[in-house]
DNA sequence: CGACACCTTGAAGAGGTTCAAGAAATGTGG
DNA sequence: CCACATTTCTTGAACCTCTTCAAGGTGTCG
């Protein structure tokens, strides 16, 4: 009775709620238990998947945090996005059959392998589960909206706030402290996905830092001042007219 | 025999092959002719859809041209794209039944309505319309991804000739010119969806004109020099070692 | 024809980048 | 377990791109 225990089943899986529709029925749940293959580990700094891969699955984070990033063909590169448990990647993949970016583990990381064949099968006959796939679509490119008001509208100190903030946000739906974190991920990373260089990130964070805002070592930060990151992103250069 | 020629029909549409899946059966052909429930004419200036509204339906863009903007709190507001016909939109409301963003036509436009209860119905019985519809949202994620490249990595000249190149790809793919274009948003518009300032963007304008690339007349662009535009964006800062 | 929206251009200024150097952490191999 | 190499982070100073502010020109529509 502990060799079963391996089995992959979302019906006991804790992160449910995060990645698969609620209100199902006791027989759907039992079918969606199959849209799970396998589970797959990915080390740190191993790829889920790289540009030009064939798609062929959607994967959910179990435990883990990732990165995804396209890049030019010129080799300039940006990261899109950070995953973290719960949250479904691959979704570029659909459109042409290939992935267009790659999903790098910022740490040991393991995913549920769900074939994109199987999710269509299965969500003809679960409304829920269709309308489930089609939200989580949705919610990307809603995302991907905010994110690109970021990225053109906000000055570097707004920008850190507003990824300070949506990263603790997220963690405290998962359990984690509102006001601490740990980065998963470097200056680099953090600066290509706000659209600043390394240095800059690096001095906006010791700008709030001075200013009472927060506390950092290294990739240890502490929200001391939830307001006033909320009030950066929200008020911009300082019009008071 | 003229007055059912009204009748909304994708079977007979031009469009079809943009907005519709290939290889449908007759049968299956027939039953998407549903899908339309009515078109809906929207005159220039005016929203199809805003922040807010209850979300109903996608909307198959027939005619016409769209800004879809997205806003902060503040009041800030950045265009998210620029769609014409043959385009999908709407796809924002899916993940909470509102609309998040603000869809205004920049020229008279008429839209084909597709609620979407209808197409959630339909794509469980018609496999194509269903990976059809994963496709488009996946088309929209693909293209967020390469924005935000241009938004995080680009400098004003290499997002104003990737911003030209798209355009007349996208309006050569529907039988125009590859060279001409007018265009159909103000330069304030193509400033806040390339994160620029309506002045940097009149300025790079006037400098690929000073240079021979391109012919400016307010709205009316022709481009004179493609090879140059696509050097432009793919060679970065110069940098040749 | 006049009002209004849109576009262009110049000059000054700011925010972020680049280049450079050093410090701190992390990982590796003996 | 320590020493060394490597990666990551911080900070300063000079520079550059884009923005801001301002003024004038162009086009359009009632």
């Amino acid at each position: 009775m502990n060799i079963p225990s391996i089995k992959v089943a979302c019906s006991n899986c804790n992160l449910r709620e995060l990645c698969m529709p609620l209100g199902l029925s006791a027989d759907e749940l039992q079918r969606i238990d199959d849209l799970v293959a396998t589970r797959r580990k990915v080390p740190r700094g191993d790829s889920l998947f790289k540009n030009g891969d064939k798609f062929k699955a959607l994967y959910a984070i179990r435990t883990g945090f990732f990165k995804t990033c396209v890049s030019s063909p010129d080799g300039r590169d940006q990261v899109t996005g950070f995953q973290m448990a719960g949250e479904v990647i691959g979704l570029d993949g659909i459109v042409s059959d290939l992935h267009t970016c790659d999903a790098v583990a910022l740490e040991d990381a393991e995913v549920c392998v769900m074939p994109f064949e199987r999710i269509e099968e299965l969500s003809r006959d679960i409304n829920a589960l269709q309308r489930h796939v089609h939200k989580i679509m949705s919610r990307e490119i809603v995302r991907e909206h905010g994110v690109m008001l970021l990225l053109g509208s906000m000055r570097a100190e707004e920008r850190l706030a507003a990824f300070l903030l949506n990263l603790v946000q997220r963690l405290h739906a998962r359990g984690f402290s509102q006001s601490e974190l740990v980065l998963r991920m470097t200056r680099e990373e953090i600066g290509s996905y706000l659209g600043l260089k390394l240095e800059t990130v690096s001095r906006t964070f010791s700008k709030f830092a001075d200013e009472g805002i927060i506390e950092v070592k290294q990739r240890h930060v502490r929200i001391l001042k939830t307001e006033a990151l909320k009030l950066l992103v929200n008020a911009p250069t300082c019009q008071t007219h």
